[in-house]
RNA sequence: GGCGGAGUAGCUCAGUCGGUUAGAGCAGUGGAAUCAUAAUCCAUGUGUCGGGGGUUCGAAUCCCUCCUCCGCUACCA
């Protein structure tokens, strides 16, 4: 049987546009789903919408629509930057489908049987004003003494009836699973950091609401609504069917990709919520950095809001996708300018990668009368060449087991880099006349190395790497790793050659 | 405050269970080549490896200390 790997992003909060942050985490994910099926595995990559909840109810009286309405038009949004982005979901999940509603609430029961669900008392300060409970230290003090929201706006003690999960009740077996498996949180630091959260013990943790009802309704108490997390995390069963037993086809899940400021929610919480319920738990959660526009984070106020469409369009999606993949080291942060873009996408794309085929495929066209020349038997340069490249599948495949994407494309193009060199040494362009039979040789094995660095560039850029395949006049059936030993047929007549990756133009500098 | 991480070439970083002349990419400089998207190839770095002290035959790598930056420190997602 085919193996079976699963993969999710976060769910989205569609309280406004998508930002880069969306955009980096979706391009990511993907690349991991479209390196797994190349890979040869069945492979399942979950994304979608978090739907409810206070800010959303917020935003949309704010807009004068009803919450149902507001995310309708919300997560089309986000399903149009996916698919604007090439990325490759199998399934776009949002929590106001009722089958999302019956596997949060069948989540609660199972937790509440297992005795984990108690009926409390939640206080703290909350602003009517803002529909929201402040932390104490997160109060401002008025002009005349009175404790404020950071909104400015009056907060008053105040006690609400609130289901809890006895939380604390979990604090060692998560030691335990951070312990017994230390790949479960990634990277290392993330693990870290939650290993002394939970050792430094747990508290209950509140998981209804009464103050607003935009939300999954707690079984047998209309008055309440599930804490959004609870219903947020439960997306990545919900969208594999559960409670139907089919779920089971792709849970446990293989990695949630998510933000590093999500990774409490994912790595504490979501482990002990699926113990409580009897759910196996997730193989890993893997938390990214942030992206930063030229180093700084993004604000509305500071005007350096940017739209990953918005650059998607302005150089390209493959380019945008392989600039994040490659430049930003994956669990770190990383951060982006025009500038970089273009001066990465132009060394690697159109000067590396997109020229290496262009001159490999012009010679062909032009003095092998457009089809694939037969190769002679191997100098040393050519073993040296095939032997490099045989390597580099193992290579990409540990790099990408590690979440190292920007490792495994490290790798790829340092392959790229050697087959220029291999092809300048060569000089087929001298053997011409010196050695036509050698010329055709060296174009054969450059074309056909080219033809596999495509296949292993897939997942970075779809778009290119199919279009260098189609150039290469691969078949549709023999572009995954399995094809990568599958040699190029001398005499395959081949399409005319075209530009891959245009050169891109840097941006005029603009003074800020 | 507590715990943790980081500070290496102009830029982005790799490298530390101590050991030959500290590396890569980009940028710069010189050369070659001219098949190709003015792309490619080759050569080229007098870097206080954050400051100071210590251990050692020997430290970017270990210890102490100081400076700077960052992350986590629970119920907004």
């Amino acid at each position: 049987m085919t193996e079976r790997y699963y993969l999710t992003t976060a769910i989205s909060y569609p309280n406004g546009r998508p930002h880069m942050g969306h955009a980096y985490e979706a391009i990511a994910t993907d690349a991991l789903a479209r390196f797994h099926r190349l890979d040869g595995k069945q492979v399942f990559f979950l994304t979608g919408t978090d739907e409810h909840g206070l800010k959303i109810s917020q935003a949309a009286r704010d807009a004068g629509q009803e919450p149902r309405d507001y995310v309708e038009g919300m997560a089309a949004h986000f399903q149009d930057m996916a698919a604007r982005l090439d990325i490759s979901h199998d399934r776009f999940v949002r929590t106001t489908e009722p089958g999302h509603y019956a596997c949060a609430q069948d989540l609660w029961r199972r937790m509440e049987a297992r005795g984990d669900i108690y009926l409390d008392k939640y206080e703290g300060w909350y602003s009517v004003r803002d529909e929201a409970y402040y932390d104490e230290k997160e109060l401002v003090t008025g002009e005349d003494g009175e404790k404020l929201s950071p909104e400015g706006t009056p907060v008053v003690w105040t006690v609400e009836e609130s289901y809890f999960f006895r939380l604390s009740a979990y604090q060692d077996r998560l030691i335990e699973l951070f312990e017994t498996n230390p790949d479960f949180v990634q990277p290392a630091s993330r693990r870290n950091e939650m290993m002394s959260f939970v050792k430094g013990g747990l508290r209950d943790l509140s998981i209804s609401r009464t103050s607003f009802d935009w939300g999954v309704p707690v079984p047998d108490a209309p008055k309440h609504v599930m804490y959004v997390w609870l219903d947020a995390l439960s997306n990545y069963l919900s969208g594999i069917g559960y409670p139907d037993a089919s779920y089971e086809d792709w849970w446990p899940c293989d990695v949630h990709v998510i933000g590093k400021d999500v990774v409490r929610f994912h790595a504490v919480y979501w482990p002990a919520f699926l113990l409580s319920a009897g759910v196996e738990l997730p193989k890993a959660v893997f938390g990214h950095g942030f992206v930063l526009w030229d180093g700084k984070k993004m604000s509305k106020s500071a005007g350096n809001v940017v739209d990953p469409l918005g650059l998607a369009d302005k150089y390209g999606v493959d380019q945008l996708r392989y600039f994040l993949l490659r430049e930003v080291p994956f669990g770190g942060d990383g951060s982006y300018s025009e500038a970089a873009i273009v001066t990465r996408a132009n060394a690697d794309l159109a000067n590396d990668l997109g020229n290496l085929a262009q001159r490999c495929l012009s010679m062909i066209a032009k003095n092998c009368g457009g089809v694939v020349p037969e190769p002679a038997a191997p100098t040393n340069a050519d073993k040296a060449l095939d032997m490099e490249m045989s390597g580099l599948l193992s290579t990409v495949q540990k790099h990408m087991a590690a979440f190292q994407i920007h490792s495994a494309l490290e790798a790829v193009w340092r392959m790229v880099g050697e087959t220029n060199a291999y092809f300048a040494a060569r000089e087929p362009w001298a053997l011409k006349t010196s050695d036509p039979e050698q010329m055709g040789s060296v174009l054969y094995r450059t074309a056909d190395t080219v033809r596999q660095l495509a296949i292993l560039a897939q997942p970075a850029i779809p778009n290119g790497a199919a279009k260098l395949l189609d150039l290469l006049a691969v078949d549709e059936t023999d572009r995954d790793f399995a094809a990568l030993g599958k040699k190029m047929q001398p005499g395959t007549e081949l399409p005319a050659p075209a530009g891959v990756f245009p050169r891109l133009e840097m941006p005029e500098e603009v003074t800020a």
